[in-house]
DNA sequence: CGCGCCTCCTGTGTGC
DNA sequence: TGCACACAGGAGGCGC
């Protein structure tokens, strides 16, 4: 489940090795994979062919390839996809959605992905920042990221912190999986009101926030330097470091007790019952 | 308009 | 061994 720091992988690999070349061809092998794009896959083949990337850039989960022309190609990996640099006589992958040739006939672009949740589409005009996606929020490593500003709106939600969390129009870049790193951290529980933190602890959690991503990019960054740029849920190298998330029925790193799990938001969380005491009352 | 639930999708794991 | 089903979850969309 890419979540920032992944696609933060996948962008520096990216811009390794797109930047500066020019698009021969845009193939559309699944219609799902464009399904953001409404002019189709002959629109979409059509404005890309022959454009120059100048470009990989990233917003919260979001990648896009601003281009020569102006344009931009957004990219979403959402729970399985990946963009994979592969030699043009490399069997196609079982999942091969969106490839994309280079007129220099180097390595392909390809966007492999198994579950069909995440997709390509092109921005018109979205090379400085995309339209489908200004209602995304800076990451919290952002430089421009605005603390302050993140502090009141987190205290004036009248909803739980975890889903705070993972709301990308307050805080991007965050997934479920680093959401409970950061709980747990923090000592946390994710039903806890938001309208009842305190400033400083909203400023701790944000803080723990930023360490369990800093620590992730860089436990990422240290493996893309080859041709396959690859994000894989499954192999998740920061997996060894996890304090809280997968980790039901075995001990807290921190207290001994044992990691819950528990459902919310449709969806798995795990926390420690005795450092994460549940809010008495329920938002 | 804020909030929260539903849905999209398919390979994998589990239990009977 | 085979079948049925739960599970993984990002984010748009929609209902209240």
């Amino acid at each position: 489940m890419p979540e920032l720091p992944e696609v933060e992988t996948v962008r520096m690999g990216l811009a390794k090795w797109v930047t500066g070349r020019t698009i021969a061809t845009a193939e559309v092998l699944h219609p799902r994979a464009i399904r953001r794009h409404l002019p189709g896959d002959a629109h979409f083949a059509a404005v890309l062919t022959g454009r120059t990337v100048l470009d990989v850039s990233r917003r919260g989960k979001y990648l896009w390839l601003p281009l020569d022309s102006g344009d931009a190609i957004i990219g979403h990996l959402g729970m399985s996809g990946q963009l994979l640099m592969q030699p043009a006589d490399a069997e196609d992958e079982k999942h091969l959605r969106i490839r994309f040739t280079f007129t220099d006939g180097g390595p392909q672009l390809r966007f492999v992905d198994q579950r069909t949740f995440g997709g390509l589409s092109v921005s018109e005009g979205g090379a400085e920042l995309p339209d489908e996606i200004s209602h995304i929020a800076r990451d919290p490593m952002d430089p421009l990221f605005d603390d302050a500003a993140f502090n009141a709106r987190m205290r004036g939600r009248h909803t739980e912190v975890k889903r705070a969390l993972l709301d990308q129009t307050l805080i991007s870049g965050v997934g479920n999986i680093y959401a409970d790193e950061a709980l747990w951290r923090a000592k946390l529980h994710g039903t806890r009101p938001t309208d009842q933190l305190t400033r400083p602890a909203v400023a701790r959690l944000l803080g723990h926030v930023r360490d369990v991503l800093g620590e992730a990019i860089v436990a990422g960054g240290t493996s893309f330097d080859e041709l396959y740029v690859n994000v894989n849920g499954e192999s998740g190298y920061f997996d060894r470091s996890l304090n809280a998330y997968g980790r039901e029925n075995e001990p807290c790193h921190r207290c001994g007790a044992i990691i819950r799990r528990e459902q919310f938001m449709n969806r798995s969380s795990f926390s420690c019952p005795r450092c994460q005491p549940k809010p008495r009352k329920t938002a």
